[in-house]
DNA sequence: GAGTTTTATTCAGGATACCTGACTATCTTT
DNA sequence: AAAGATAGTCAGGTATCCTGAATAAAACTC
């Protein structure tokens, strides 16, 4: 009973907390001369982080990875190309697949920008450090099971799902 | 010290939260037949969130309270306009002005959508519940700081800031 | 081995969230 | 009344995603 209370308080602070980093975001981006965005939860960024895990993936594996559709997956990874940041070569072993690596620049840029500790964080003690660290682990665990039970689970589908398990392994 | 690396495994689970909530917001987007996401965190959301806390602002105000361009502010009106979930009118006082306001359809689709608590806070102990609305609140104050600090405060801006402190007040 | 199906990628086109720049009204100041 | 500030609009651009349709290479079928 009342843990439904304490979960709407969470809640809204969630909603708020989504909605002020989104906005303060976008003014770093906008006093940002150079248009150097890459938010690492999205688009190129994510692609650029998977390949920091995991160099040399394909572009369908990192579809189904970061579960995105082939066609957006090809629009980032074309404009990481353009930014000398990955390079794309065909397979021999499969000559319909693309291997994309990073390139020095690319690991390079992610290097610098993961090791970025933003600002807010250091208004917490170190109790509170452990304490989000804890909770974010459960939520992230809870989310990932959403996603793999959300889609309807062909049996095709099912292989995926241990491409997905990978994913979980990424952030230790 | 040791300070400094609670803080990056921190960042790290935020990272990932970040990713994989997004994620799961895509594929329910895709899953959602009729393509009702608003997402509350941006764009029409936004909005739409804003009014239900203060009805009746202009687009002017909505803009500065949210820190979006009157542009972007006006597309996203315009879009709700049509989606009969809120109305414009020209201020008699001020000709210029338009004033916004929710209608009721708009004001149902937000406490229908406001009320929905995420299924992955049901994983959380009421401690842990707790623990999470405390460290948010931290964060959430932080970021505004960042965000009123950010702009160079010209004269006028500061008249800004002001109004900005009231977005504060919002998820109490 | 020829024919069909499945894959990996691409091209075209569309939606939403933002932005900047260049107007047009409508106050406000002087 | 002229000059300036303010609220909105229109036009056009970028980024992240998507769906649908086409192609080329590999795998399967008979």
């Amino acid at each position: 009973m009342s843990n439904l209370l304490k979960q709407k308080a969470a809640a809204g602070k969630l909603i708020e907390f989504g909605m002020v980093r989104h906005t303060a975001d976008n003014i770093a981006q906008r006093n940002n001369d150079k248009n150097e965005h890459q938010s690492f939860f999205q688009g190129q960024g994510k692609i650029l982080l998977a390949l920091s895990q995991n160099d040399g993936l394909s572009q369908k594996e990192l579809a189904t990875n970061l579960d995105l559709t082939a066609q957006s997956t090809a629009e980032f990874v074309n404009k990481l190309v353009k930014k000398n940041l990955v390079t794309k070569e065909k397979s021999d072993k499969d000559r319909r697949m693309t291997v994309i690596h990073l390139t020095d620049l690319g690991r390079q840029k992610i290097d610098t920008e993961s090791s970025k500790i933003p600002d807010f964080l250091e208004v917490l003690s170190d109790e509170e450090l452990d304490q989000l660290t804890n909770i974010l682990t459960k939520i992230n665990n809870s989310l990932y099971d959403e996603i793999n039970n959300s889609e309807q689970p062909t049996l095709f589908k099912k292989s995926q799902q241990i491409i997905k398990d990978h994913f979980r392994d990424w952030f230790l």
